[in-house]
RNA sequence: GCGCCCGUAGCUCAGUCGGAUAGAGCAUCGGAUUCCUAAUCCGGGGGCCACAGGUUCGAAUCCUGUCGGGCGCACCA
């Protein structure tokens, strides 16, 4: 539908066409492949308006120089009515000057398509289940998670742009020894709501006042009936009480982040529906999983560790450097055991898989794919699986290292963070880098530079530019595309500038970077804001011109478009598009 | 010791599956406001793309090595 629309698509389509042409001339060989093939804008826009590599790629295929496949490629150009030229340049760059019919064009399309403008159908509507944050649910979401909960959430929006249809879900860790211990630290919260004196908050226990509430409702509902029984007695039902709290609190600060995840899957009801159990069975009965016994970690000096036999996936067939127990002495699941089972739990509704982790995990990466893609190939319905990793935030204070660890109790939450500085610059501040570099995160220069921050410069594009849809319809004058012939070469160079839109929301779906957007819209803005200016010089080229209401029509058509495109774009990233600043 | 990620302007960072003269912001210096929102714009200075080799028409981008920083190297999660 509408991608065949816009222009990149479109001419990316036509220079295949002619390509395909060639070859049935027999200027290119047969089936030659074309993907290396790009349209794109040249980066000084005195070579034209678009680009191609076609030539250079594909000269050493057709057996000869670029230049000269450049001129067949040329010769079927320049027939097409939209091309005012078609130049050779450099070592075989085509450089295409387009007739302006073709932006005023796009313009139109911007406003037919609306807020659908950027979408596309690349996807095919291919089910991908994105995992994205999965906190351990034992106290508040902390600024360590902030990232890849951002990142996770935009690429999932992206990708919902792009046509796929995405899954947004949340592994809830709820059945390892994390939450033994949060059990045991909501009852001691528990003893303390009845009056008890529980003094300090021991060793290995979560210190954090955030688990007073929890044992306060505790007492309230249970009473002081547990006081003095054994652990066994009340650990399952504070366990439960205790996450289930945790869950609604970071529900809660995701919330504050603009984030809502479609599924929240619970491991624990996972193992009891026996889903790791089957996945040994078939391991075993493959030879993926054996009884053995680990070597002594190396680089690494361990006092009590001894030899001991353990159901081991054969992970070092896989490329990894050991092999992974499943099971712990104990007879419980590790979490390996379990998450395997858990994204063969997923496959069965997604066509593709996604999990974005923090870089703090990236050392179980080979295991994980090794034994997705084992178990999925060899059940007979492969998967692609990927695993991004968004590198730390090393967060600080004044320079100072702040400890983020929840045992500490003392650490930077979302909840402050965005109470302090506000949803749209904390998302916009994780989504202006790529997510494989590491980024510092100062709590205080944030808060203290914060109106510096990008994203009130795209907010203030759009703002900017609704303020002056305001005062135009004071004036009497309205937006207007029948009268796009009125725009000059500034008008245009605004237009092209927008029309990238589309192919930015591909190529950033298809690298999941969606960091490449909110470039992209600073870009854009930053084109708005020096057009909006050229009129400050000139007062003839402002934007409202009430002695000249044709002009001004279309220049208010165009400035209503290009908020249009900021918007869709800052909707990509889940941040407000301000109408007032 | 091993594995993964990073190294681009004084600082924070972009840089398209290898492409044309490497770009922004901050900082700095100089300009623009009786006029559609100056939270803006225009201009100057500032680079051995960590270093050394290699691949090719062409490398910040790919490969190898060195140096520097981060994260991992459990039956934790």
């Amino acid at each position: 539908m509408s991608e065949n629309n816009t222009l990149y698509a479109g001419f990316s389509a036509k220079i295949d066409a002619i390509l395909a042409a060639l070859e049935a001339e027999a200027v290119l060989p047969a089936d030659c492949p074309r993907t290396n093939v790009s349209v794109e804008p040249p980066r000084d826009p005195s070579h034209g308006d678009l680009a191609t590599n076609a030539a250079m790629v594909l000269a050493k295929q057709a057996k000869t120089n670029p230049r000269a496949l450049a001129e067949k490629i040329v010769e079927k150009l320049v027939s097409d009515p939209h091309v005012v030229s078609a130049e050779i340049a450099g070592p075989g760059f085509i450089n295409l000057k387009l007739d302006r019919s073709v932006w005023e064009n796009e313009l139109s399309q911007i406003a037919a398509q609306g807020d659908a403008y950027g979408k596309s159908a690349m996807g095919q509507g291919r089910r991908v289940n994105v995992e994205y944050v999965s906190a351990n649910p034992t106290g508040p979401m902390h600024m360590g998670h902030c990232r890849g909960a951002v990142v996770g959430d935009a690429l999932a929006s992206l990708l919902e742009s792009a046509g796929y249809d995405v899954v947004r879900e949340y592994y809830v860790n709820d059945a390892g020894g994390q939450v033994d211990v949060l059990a045991r630290s909501a009852f001691l919260r528990y003893k303390e709501a009845l009056g008890h004196d529980i003094g300090e908050i021991p060793e290995g226990l979560y210190p954090g006042d955030y688990l007073k509430p929890v044992g306060e409702a505790l007492a309230k509902e249970l009473g002081d009936r547990f006081v003095e029984e054994p652990e066994e007695e009340w650990l399952p039902i504070f366990r439960a009480q205790a996450v289930s709290a945790m869950m609604d609190q970071i529900r809660a600060d995701l919330a504050l982040l603009g984030i809502r995840h479609d599924v929240f899957a619970s491991e624990a009801a996972l193992q009891l529906a026996g889903k790791p159990a089957e996945a040994e069975q078939w391991m075993r009965a493959h030879d993926l999983v054996y009884d053995g016994v680990l070597e002594q970690p190396k680089g690494k000096v361990l006092d009590d560790w001894e030899p001991v036999e353990l159901p081991l996936f054969r992970s070092t067939k896989f490329g990894d450097d050991q092999d992974r127990p499943i099971k712990k002495s104990d007879g419980k699941w590790t979490y390996f055991g379990a998450d395997l089972a858990y994204h063969m739990q997923k496959a069965e509704g997604a066509d593709e898989l996604i999990d974005i982790w923090g870089a703090d995990h990236a050392g179980t990466v080979k295991r994980i794919k090794a034994a997705v893609a084992a178990l999925s190939e060899g059940q007979g319905k492969p998967i692609p699986f990927d695993v991004k990793l968004v590198q730390m935030v090393q967060l600080l204070r004044n320079g100072e290292p702040a400890k983020m660890s929840k045992r500490s109790g003392n650490f930077v939450t979302i909840a402050d963070m965005v109470d302090e500085v506000g949803k749209d610059v904390v998302r916009f501040s994780m989504l202006t880098r790529k997510p494989d570099a590491q980024m510092d995160f100062d709590f205080a220069k944030v808060v203290e530079t914060s109106k510096e921050n990008p994203v009130f410069y795209v907010q203030y594009a759009h703002a900017r530019i609704c303020s002056t849809m305001r005062k135009a319809a004071a004036e009497g004058l309205a937006p207007s595309p029948d009268q796009m012939d009125r725009m000059g070469d500034d008008e245009l160079a605004l237009i092209s500038q927008a029309a990238q839109f589309p192919r930015e929301v591909e190529a950033a779906a298809k690298a999941c970077e969606p960091h490449r957007i909110a470039f992209y819209l600073y870009d854009l803005a930053s084109a708005f804001h020096s057009y909006y200016n050229l009129g400050n010089d000139d007062a003839a080229k402002r934007i409202i011109l009430a002695q000249q209401p044709e002009v001004s029509a279309a220049r208010l058509f165009l400035a209503s478009q290009i908020g249009q495109v900021l918007r869709n774009g800052l909707a990509l990233l889940g941040v407000e598009a301000v109408e007032e600043l």
